[in-house]
Order: structure tokens, then sequence, then C-alpha cells
DNA sequence: CAAATATGTGAAAACGTTTACAAAATTATT
DNA sequence: AATAATTTTGTAAACGTTTTCACATATTTG
């Protein structure tokens, strides 16, 4: 830089505002040093911009896993926006364990983050206090059922699971199972699960049996199912709090020759790529998968536009997609 | 850094030095200094440490895209080695686009990274010679058919290509397909592609004709499917660069009343999870998955552990899957 | 026991920007 | 035309480490 702002003949000052605030610097001096700039290949360094500026201009993301559709899909959206507007993401994850969780945070605060992208509401003590002393938006996505820390972008999961528990009641199963992921502690599973469940046994007549999964996987659903086979062979419908599951315990059916829907109906959650194209096709509730990453990227912009715009609390909702399972 | 140094009674260079080295530092203000840092909750700015530095304690990882089983479970082994060792993980995706790829390797470049890590042996003129003049450890994984730069982690994607076709000419298939994805320009697809013609064309009487999916999905499997069928009837048998593709291909077939593997032998190439649950079980190829990411972790610790260790070449090898399909 | 070597410590100079403040140049006002 | 207000530019002080170099102390060697 030093070397521009002297082939240019303007101070070291001048050059930074041609790059950070081009509209302050006289036409004539600012295209000096573009063309000087661009002759010497000057490219600006982070490391000291970021230790001289209040930020870096580091975006840190933090979700629970990334071998998951939703939230690959979620780093890629957010990715795809905010590294063109020349952001850098740091990305972590955490499988569900708060205190890795907290470690992320702690090690991402001390870059002063331009922003801090966390997946839910559900954080350690010391978590929520790292998060809210930061002088940066704190986006917290994917989940709704929840106090904002400052900005909040996704939807309810717990709603999710009741449209679910709806659809089948409406169509006069009784004999309900919900099936959810046994050893891992996932929140926004969970709140899906509740909330099937409180909208089931709120109508007459019904009962619901949870079963837990393994994992999220379709050999876990398979496995599942068979044990719901046997020990509530009643079962006429079964949700599922991911669409792998679902599509296991649809496959498991099949070749025990139990008829979907006819025997059995199916939801999922999720619908992923996949879902539509199983035979039969998965009836199930879409999260808006592509929407948060965009939703919570162009909010971020749009706060390091104007620094003091407030925290909001973005609804993106979700869809209950009909179609041969259930 | 300044108060700890002062309420130790040492020298800044000496509070930096129990930090980074603490064997060259005495015992006794070794334990003062390290008492002091604890009591004041002090953690060293990662910022002014990269500024003076050599290196930051950043490592760049970039994919072609994040919503690939395969690329996911990389990165999150990266991450769950590499974040403990206290690097933090900057990731970026280039959807098999090299100008994207040169922008994004020329951003992490500024950040004078602990090291880069890239999809893949094919990249443009510019990002070849960036990477080779940076001065961390460049590592390009999950292909190897091709001149490393530096390190080079992964398998043949040609070699997989043809063990499939192997496979198929030896249970007597003679009218082979090859799916592969059309619009994206995906070399390791390529490669498998390539290996499986090159294999099939060497035994005599089979015939090998290709079909290009629109995308990786499993309805773009069934789709191409259906284009199989009316186009090169005489098919019986299918590979696909894809798992998601193949069971596709397997899903339409059923529904067209074709008998796999009877009448057509499907295999695929990924060995994802739900592979091995559709019916029929889905024969595959399964490259070293979770093996990349923690080979590429431990190579780079191990690097960083002994910094004028040499880069190298390390073969995983894959393995091919025989379930029911094929 | 002196000289040579190794080890531990501190002072101060980087690292490459941003930004407060002051000074200069320009424009607007009376 | 002089003054006031505004815009543009430069100077220099951060930002918080690491690292070189020199110095002092401790250890080894002949």
């Amino acid at each position: 830089m030093s070397e521009v702002a002297q082939l240019a003949g303007v101070s070291l000052a001048t050059v930074s505002r041609v790059i950070n605030s081009p509209g302050s610097v006289s036409a004539s001096l600012r295209s000096k040093v573009e063309e000087v700039s661009e002759r010497l290949g000057y490219s600006p360094n982070p490391i000291a911009g970021s230790l001289s500026g209040a930020h870096s201009p580091l975006i840190g993301v933090i979700v629970p896993t990334m071998t998951n559709a939703f939230f690959s899909t979620t780093l890629e959206s957010l990715s795809g926006v905010l590294e063109p507007a020349g952001y850098q993401l740091m990305v972590g994850f955490h499988e569900y364990d708060e205190d890795r969780e907290e470690a992320i945070v702690a090690a991402y605060a001390a870059w002063r983050p331009a922003a801090l992208v966390v997946t839910g509401v559900n954080h350690s003590r010391n978590t929520v206090s790292m998060l809210s002393s930061l002088d940066c938006p704190v986006v917290e996505m994917w989940d709704i059922d929840g106090r904002p820390l400052d900005t909040l972008i996704g939807y309810s999961n717990f709603d999710a699971g009741k449209v679910a528990a709806a659809h089948l009641t409406k169509a006069g199963r009784r004999n309900l199972v919900c099936v959810n992921v046994g050893p891992i502690r996932d929140p926004r599973a969970q709140a899906r699960s509740d909330g099937f469940c409180s909208e089931a046994l709120s109508v007459a007549g019904t009962t619901v049996k949870k079963f837990y999964a393994a994992n999220r996987g379709v050999g876990d659903g398979t496995a599942v199912m068979r044990t719901i086979i046997t020990d509530f062979p009643e079962v006429d419908a079964v949700f599922c709090i991911g669409d792998p599951l679902a599509m296991g315990v649809i496959f498991e059916a099949q070749r025990q020759g139990i008829g979907v829907p006819d025997d059995l109906a199916v939801v999922g959650f999720g619908d992923l790529e996949a879902s539509a194209h199983v035979t039969p096709a998965l009836t199930t509730v879409r999260p808006p998968h592509d929407q948060i990453g965009k939703t919570v990227a162009e909010h971020l912009l749009s706060r390091f536009d104007d620094p003091d715009r407030e925290g909001e609390v973005v609804n993106l909702g979700f869809r209950m997609v009909i179609r041969e399972s259930a």
C-alpha cells in the first residue's frame, strides 16, 4: 500500500480511503490511485485491516453438522452471497454439543468477526453471554421457537410437527408413531416431535407412541420400522423427524408387505431431493431450505450497510408437501 | 497481553513465548505468566498474531460444492481435527468453475493461511501459480490422476470407473450405458466415465453408450432412465457416476417392470448411506469418504509440526461394494 | 579457573492497515 | 471580498502481537 501511495503521490490515508469509502476522495486522486493500484496489482491485506479496523471481514457460521442436507445448503447459500461481497466464512460444527459450540464461539469471537451466525436458539449460558457482548450482528437461524438474542431467521419446528399430525388425524389415522433420533439431542427434531405429539393427543381416540432411531439415516429408518411392527402392530401412521428415516420406514414396510399408504401412512420432514422420487412418493414437511441461507446473508449485508439497523425476527414458514405416502 | 506482562512482572516477549514456545521459558516465569493469564482470562488476539507472525491460524478449504455428501463429510472431518488443534477453517465453493476457484484462492491467499486445501488437480493457470507461490502446505484432495503441486491425497477416479466396467463385463453384460452429468463439468465424474468406457471398450463385443443427466439427483436418474429405455432398449447394464443417479435408474426400472439385476445391472458410485438400503441394494464403488478429510488434516498437522517435511502423494484407494443391483 | 558455549530475558522494531485530528483547499454566504 | 462552512487531504498514533538482536546469566569445556 505504501508503494501505491508513493507512486500515486498521495498519503497512505488516501489510498485507504479510495478502497473503503471512495466517495470521500476527489475524482482525480481516486482515479490516479485506482490506476496505480491496478498497475501494481495491489490488494489490501485483510489481516492488517482487521487489526486496525473495528471488524474483520470474517463471518463465523456454526452449524450442528455439515453432513446434513439442510445445513450444507444453508452454508452454500451463505457463502454464495457473502463471498462475492468480500466476506470470508469461517465454519465450524458442534454435533449438538453446547460445550463445543461454546468453544467455537469463543474462538470466532476473537477474530472480531463482521457477524456470527449460529444454529437454533439453545445455547449454553456462556455462549449466550459471549454472543450478546459481541459488537456485531448475531443471527440465530433454523428455528424460531425461542427468545432472540439479536436476529432470528427460520420457522417453527413445533408447528411443523403439529401440521404433520393434523394431516394424519384428519385422514382418520388414530394409531400414530413419532420417530425421533435417540442419542442425538437435536432441539429442532425434539420440537417437531413435541409439536406432533401435542397435536395428535388433542384429538380424541388417538394414541401416539414414540420410537427412537439410532441415527437419522435410511438404515436407521428400516431398523426402527422393524421394532415398530413388533412393538406396536396396530400402527397406521408414522411421522419421522427426517426424510431419510421416513424412506427407511417405507422401504421396510414394503419388504414386509405392508401397503403404503393403505395400511400405513408415512410422513417425513425435510423434503430432500430424493423424497419426491421414491415410490410411493414421500409426503413431507418442507422447511425453507434454500431461503434460510439467502435470507440470513441478505439480512447481514443490509446490516453492514446500515450499522444501526435493528435485529429482527423473520418467520419463513414451511410447507406441507402432500404426495403419495400419506 | 501487556496487562499480563505487567502483572507477571515480565516483558511482552516472555508472555508471547509462554504461549508459543513454552519450552524456551524458565519454569518459574512460565508458571507465573500462566497463572496471571488464567486469572485475567487472557486470550491472544489471532489477528495481531497473524499480522506479526508468518502465518495465520486459518486454513482455507475449497470444494466444488458443499451440498454433496462427499465434500461435506470431508469438511466435517477436517474441521473436527483442525479446530481442536487451534486452527479455523475458511470454506468456499466454486461449483466446478475455475474462475470462481481462482477468485477464492486469491482471497484466501491474502490471509497468509497456515495451509490451503483444494479439490482435485484441475486449476486455472493463475490458480496454479498462486498455489505454488504460497509459502504454506497446499493439499489437493479427492483425486490423484494428475501432477501434484505439493501434496495429493485421494484415489484414482479413472480406475474406479474401470473397476465398475470390469465388474459388469465379467458378469457377461455387453450393452453398457454410462450416465454422467451433462452441464456440470466435474473432472472427477469425467474421469470415472472415461475409465469406465475405456475398460468396457477393451473387451470384445461390448458397446457403451453415454447418456447425460441434467444433474446428479435421484430425479435426474429417473429422467435419464426413461430416455435410455427409448434410445437404447437393448441396454443390460448402467453405470452412474453417482449413487443418487443410480437409485433413480433403479426406481424407474422398477416402475417400468424391468428387473434389476436380472434384466438390468446397475452400478453406482459413492456408497451413500442410503445406497445399502434401497431394494435391490445398490452395487457401487466406495471412495474413501471419511478417510480423506482425516488424512488431509493429519498430514497438515504433521507438516506444521515439522515445517520442512516434504509434500507427498497418498493413494487411499477405493472399494467395489457388491450388493444386489449388479 | 578462565574461556567458550548455551540458555533465558528484555527492548524495540516490525507487520500493513484504519482513523482521529489537524491542516489545507474548495465552495458557499453575506 | 472577506468570512464562514464544507470538503479533501495528510500526519501520526493506534491495533496487539512476533521476532530479531543484544545482553545477562548459567552451564560446559579444556
